[in-house]
Formats: C-alpha cells, structure tokens, sequence
DNA sequence: GATGAATGAGCGTTCATTCAT
DNA sequence: AATGAATGAACGCTCATTCAT
C-alpha cells in the first residue's frame, strides 16, 4: 500500500466523481457504494478488491478503469462519505430558532447522524489509522467541511448578542467537542459495551446519552 | 490439509500473560512490544508477522511459538495495552483532594495518558474496526477496566456529598464522556487537523484544549 | 482471520470437470497432467504446489484460479486418472469371444493396463493412504465404476449359461481377485522385488506372472 | 526428505534396535510405536514430529537422540513393522497337518494377520510410494522375509509328493498370490468399499472374501 | 537422558494488478 | 466498457532440525 502504489495515473474517465443522479446505477456508482461499505466494515488493506468486484456484479477491471487502483477506490469512498456527511448541514435552518434550541437541535442532529451511519464513521477512523494520508489528496475536503464552522460561528455570535451564551467559546473547538461525544458513541461503541456491559445501541441507553450530550454542550456554552 | 484448520490454542509458555518485568528482555516480552508498534501503526491486517519478528530480532517461528499465530498476538497486544493504560489509576490518590479539584486531575490524567499514548488509542481504533472482536477473548478485560468506574462511583458521591455536584450524574456516562474528549483528540486528529488546520499536537492548542475538555467536564457535573 | 477459511468452491470455470480434448493444451489441461505425475509420484503431502506449477510452465496462481487449492487439485487429480482407467473397458468386445477366451483377454488387458500405468495405481494407493477421504467428494465416480461390474455380471452369466463357469461366483468377488492380483504386481513391486529378489518389471519375470494371474482367475471359475 | 537429510551418522546409542522386551516400556520403545502409528496413518512427509513425540509424552529432541531423524525414524518404524509381521511364522506347525490343511491354514493366517494389522499394510504402501528406497537401508529385511518362501517351498514339495498339489506351482509366485490377495483387502479397502458400495469390513463380507481367497489359492495349486 | 527455546528454509495461499480480446 | 486469464510478490504459517542447559 506504500511503496507497491505508483502513482496510477488514472487515465480514465474520471467525471469528477460523477456526482450526477444520470449515472446512478451505472456500474462506477455502484462499485463506489460497495467500496464504502467494504473499506469501512475492513479498512484499507482488509478490504478486497475481487470481493468489492463480486459484490458490484463487475469485473475487476472495470475497478481499475474508473479508480486506477484500490488506494483511488479508497480516496474516492473517502470523499463520497464526507461529501454525503456534510449534506446534513444543507437541512438544518438554525437561523429559524432561538440559539439554544438551535444548538440543541444542531448537537442532536449530529448525533444522530453519527449513529445513523456508522460506516462514514469507520471510514474516518480508518483515514485516522493511516494518518490522514489520503484525506489531504482530496482537494475538496476542506471546503466541503468549512460550511460546518461557520454554521456554529454564526450560531455562537447571536447566543452571545443575546446574551445566552458565553463570550469565550472557540467555534472550533465547540465543534470539536460535539464531534467527538458524538463520533465515540460509535467508533468506540464495541470495545466500549463489552467492557461496561451497557449496549449503546439499546434504545433506552442510545436516547439517554443523546440527552447527556445535548446537556453537555448546552452547559459548556450557556452564559 | 485438514489438520491445518486447528485453532492455535498455542500449547506454548504463556507465562500467565502477563510476563513480570523479569522477563522484560525475554523474547515473549519483546515480540510483544513490538507488536503493540506494528499493530497499533497499521492495524491487523495490515501489520506484517515478517516485519515483527525482524524488528524483535526474533525468528519468525517464536511467534507462533509464544502466541499461537497472528491472532493470538493481536490480542496479547491488545490485553497488555489495556493493562497499561488501567495501570495510570493506580498512581491516582483522589482521595486526598477535594471533589473539584479531584475530578480536574482525574480528567487531566486520562487527557495526558491519551496524548502520551497514541499507540494504545491506535489499538483500541483497531479493535473497533474489528467489532470488539477479539477483545471478547480476553477475559480478565472488564476486570482490568472495573476500577476506572469504581474511582468515578465514589468521586460523584463525595462530591454530591459535599454539595459541589449534582446528583443526577451517571458515573459510567461521565466515565464515557472523558474518554470521549480524551480519545477523539488523538484519534481523529489527523482528519481534524487537516479539514479544520489546526494543528492538534502544537503544544498552545494542546494546552487549551486540555483546559476545554476539564472546563467542560466540570460545568457538566457542577451543582 | 476470518475469511480464511471459507471453503474454496473454486468460484472458477470448471468447464464441467471433463476438459474436452479441444482444451488439451490449454493451461487446465497441463496442469492437471503435471498434477497426477506429481501426486501419483510423491502422495498428496508430498507434492508441491509450487513444483506443479513449475512444470506446467503457469503462474502457481493458476492453479488456485483452476482448482480452489491443493486438495481441489488433488481430487480433480483422481478423478481424472479414475475416468482413464475406466475407458479401458470401451475398448472390450468381449460379446465376440466365448466365455473363456473373453475372460483371459479381460484378466489380460486389467493386468496390462495397471502395468503400464503406475501413477494410476499409485494414485489409488495415496487414495487409500487418506481413507478413501477424497474419493468421496466425487459423485461421478460410482457410475465411472460401474460398468466394470456389468460386464463382469454378463460374462458370468454367459459362461454359467454355457456350462463353462461354476455358478456359485459373485462377480464383484471376482471383480475383486483380478483386481488385486494385477493392483499388488505393480504397487507392491519395490517391497517385493527387494525382499525376494526378483525384478518384477523384468520381461520374462512380467510375462510368467501375467500368464498365472490369468491362469489363477480361471482355474477359479472354471466348472 | 530427499536432498535434504544429510546423512545422520546417528552418533547415538542405536543398540542394535533393542528389540529386547526390557525396554519394553522406555523412550525408545514408546516412540517407536507411536512412529509406526503416525507414519502408517499419515505416510512418510505427512507424519509430523513434533506429534510423534507430544504422543510419546516424550520431548523432540529424543527421537534425535535415538533415531538421528525422520528418516532414520522411520526406517526403524518400517524394519520393526516387518518383524513383528514375519514373527506370525514362528506360530504356524503346518508340517503336523496334510499339506491341504496346511495350505488353508497358511492362507487363512495371512489374510488375517493383514486384516488384524491395517498398520503394516499402511506403512508397506507407504514404503513402495517411496519406491522401496528406505527398505534397502534394512539389511535384515532380506533375511526376515525369507523363511516365509521357505515355508511354501517345503509345503509344495509336500504336496507335490502326495499327488495333491500340481507340480509347476513356483513357490514365490504362490506367495505373491497369497500376499496380494490379502493385501488388497485392506490397502484399498476405502477406494474399493466405497465405488462398489460393499463394505469390506463387515463381519460377513470378510468371512466370504476370506473363504474365496482361501478357495482360489487351493484351486490354484490343486492337482 | 531430557528439556525448552531457537532457527531457516520452504510451503500453501492470497491479492493487487495487468493484458489480450 | 467489459471479461477471463495470467502474473509476481508477498504473506501467514509449518516443520525438521539444532543447541544450550
């Protein structure tokens, strides 16, 4: 996976991703859907591509015709699970509420985006175990999370104008914060379970840990 | 060709897993520091029997000859992480402090242990990637993790005691929360540092978010 | 770890096990010959995957694309050389001949055909040296058998019939005795050469023992 | 097991095979039954030492010590299997019966001796899978074997002096015929019990197979 | 005599990748 | 666009053998 990869080169189609509803069920759409779930439920290098072929009703070759290789399949999934992450904050209307409900319904949705799809969150801790070395290949990355900020810059600005948050609240790190109550309640939900004996998936367990987070950054923030 | 599908059982030494510090240039001892390495720097399937056994200046039959196959040394390094990062509570004397400031040096200490040990946060990412997989196997684990919750249980009762805490917190959610912000910081702080450019190991962002994580941990529990 | 041991079920071609002499060159085709050379001469431990593939002038992968693995090569082995065997029998005519006259030709042509096909009997020993194990898992090798006994069957009949055959002989008992006297000629010929000094293989030794098989088989049925 | 095994010289002790019951129960002797059981059961390369000595309750490095190696081990299992096999002779008092009697009786004990001992079988298939290489390193073998010849020499001329026997039966070709029958009773019993559905082993089958082996034989040499 | 640890060569198998069609 | 066949490097693992004690 390091040195084995010389640059692929990709001579081939590359859409730009091909993000168009046309190509949905055309077979680059559907080998990017089996990729994310494979590289997620096995990570890089214990995902395979014979199986990903199989699992699409493709050749193999047609993986190396619109990827280049398993690292571009990987980079691609990668992109495609943030790109569908960030979309979320395209239905939020935070402006709409007050700040604290705001930010409540802001924190709980993200929970439970989080819960809802686990295999964006395994793909992020496999990223993480590669150190990020393929994130910062995607160019778009960074623009595509950007919107994230400045939803929860502007969120913190009218809670203090109001005079219902503190003044001293750094987005980022609010941000931060939220992600990772959020994020470990998965990543972390197997080892985590089996230790303390508490199924985080139980629904009663799952809503209350939802309500600790809420109440955790909602008492963070308040004035 | 049917013999082959045996489980390992590893019918060698396993000196009571956990090899005294006696042992501590022994070969078992030094597989096994290097596999926490191997493993914890690339995963399970992407760490290399060839390359730990190099790296122990081992033949690569003591291996299996200590640990049965690849499996089996995976959690062995699993175990032997978990019992190291438990081992930090040990130096804990709570007891000695006030609630708060109790409470703040219980977050410091788990936030630092976390930073000082990407290795273990590695192999617990790992281990989730796997589903909890293997660390089902290891049955002395809860046992090793109990105390954690213990110290916590009695903790929240001084301090509800002494009226510094509320008494509606649930010392395994709060448990949960720590490790939360503890974790993510190192574990996703390749993709976060990327996506949001901030550089999660300089040491003025480091010391602020350290600040964070007990501020908010504490306003969480405050009275 | 896991998926190791799934089941081969060569998920390849297998182009309905009997490769048509149009194949014969083909890369299946070779390296299923170079597979009976190699397990008829050193058993299935014995052989080597990396020997066959060698010899067959294909990349080892083949083999595993062909044949799942060793043992799916080794059980295409057998029931190749099985099948060979048994065309022998299309070649009697032995409704032409009286019953005696056919007799002899038949105990002749099993006697001769096992001398001149040691791997064939070779593989049958490795066979049986894993009970009968992989013999199993051919279900087309019952009905590759059976017509031996058909024509064992109606050859007696037509000698009890002519009065020329006693008629208390089981054919498959026959079957049986022609079987072993022309079977332990060739696979127990290093043992027996050895110990009692005297050169199976030797043309005149051969004819004489031939001709007593033959004699020994009709002394038996004769009235 | 070809070019690898230099020769062992074997500087150990080899007293001579110490067939002496004395040691009935040491070591030596524990391990060299179990190496007939192994290599019988799983042949040459399929027998593992590491098994041969864990089932010996004994430590690897003895087989070593007393056999030099695999090879030298079994040569050993090979000669001692021989032995034991030849000793039924010494039981047989065929000059106090008529030479018919006797013939049945040899006949009878043969084929029972090989029924009774499917590991001798086994490591004589074994043996002529190797080409007879390893028995000729045995240079007792010759001398063991020979009093069986000796035996039917004297029983045909017997016979032949009576009237009863037919006088140009060659002693070692009757011999053949007898072993072969015998043998292929139990070294392809798995092949043949399975492709023509009659199991071998089974109390009246064996008793028939055994009276048409006994009856062919005498038929064979009758005047 | 006996043991546990260690070695090195090699074996069966996997897998990303390529290529002719 | 798509396929089946082919390749080569490497991987996890085994095993006969040795050696210090």
């Amino acid at each position: 996976m390091t040195a084995k990869i010389t640059k692929p080169a990709s001579k081939a189609p590359r859409k730009k991703a091909a993000p168009a509803p046309a190509d949905e069920d055309g077979t680059r759409s559907r080998i990017l859907n089996v990729a994310i779930q494979e590289f997620s439920r096995l990570g890089l290098s214990g995902a395979r591509i014979d199986e990903i072929a199989a699992e699409t009703g493709a050749n193999k070759g047609m993986i190396y015709y619109y990827f280049g290789n398993k690292e571009g399949l990987y980079v691609a999934a990668l992109e495609e699970s943030y790109t569908r992450f960030r979309q979320i904050e395209h239905g939020f209307h935070l402006d709409e509420l007050p700040p604290i409900p705001a930010l409540r319904a802001l924190v709980g949705s993200t929970f439970d985006y989080h819960a809802q799809h686990p295999e964006f969150i395994r793909m992020v801790m496999t990223e993480n175990i590669h150190n990020g070395e393929y994130i910062r290949k995607i160019p778009t990355l960074k623009a595509i999370n950007k919107p994230a900020i400045g939803l929860l810059e502007g969120l913190c600005a009218r809670g203090v104008e109001e005079g219902v948050f503190r003044p001293d609240v750094d987005p980022v790190d609010l941000h931060m914060s939220i992600s990772a109550l959020s994020f470990y309640n998965v990543s972390n939900q197997h080892t985590f379970s089996f230790i303390f004996g508490r199924d985080l998936k139980a629904a009663d367990v799952h809503a209350k840990r939802r309500e600790a987070v809420i109440d955790m950054i909602l008492r963070y923030v308040r004035a």
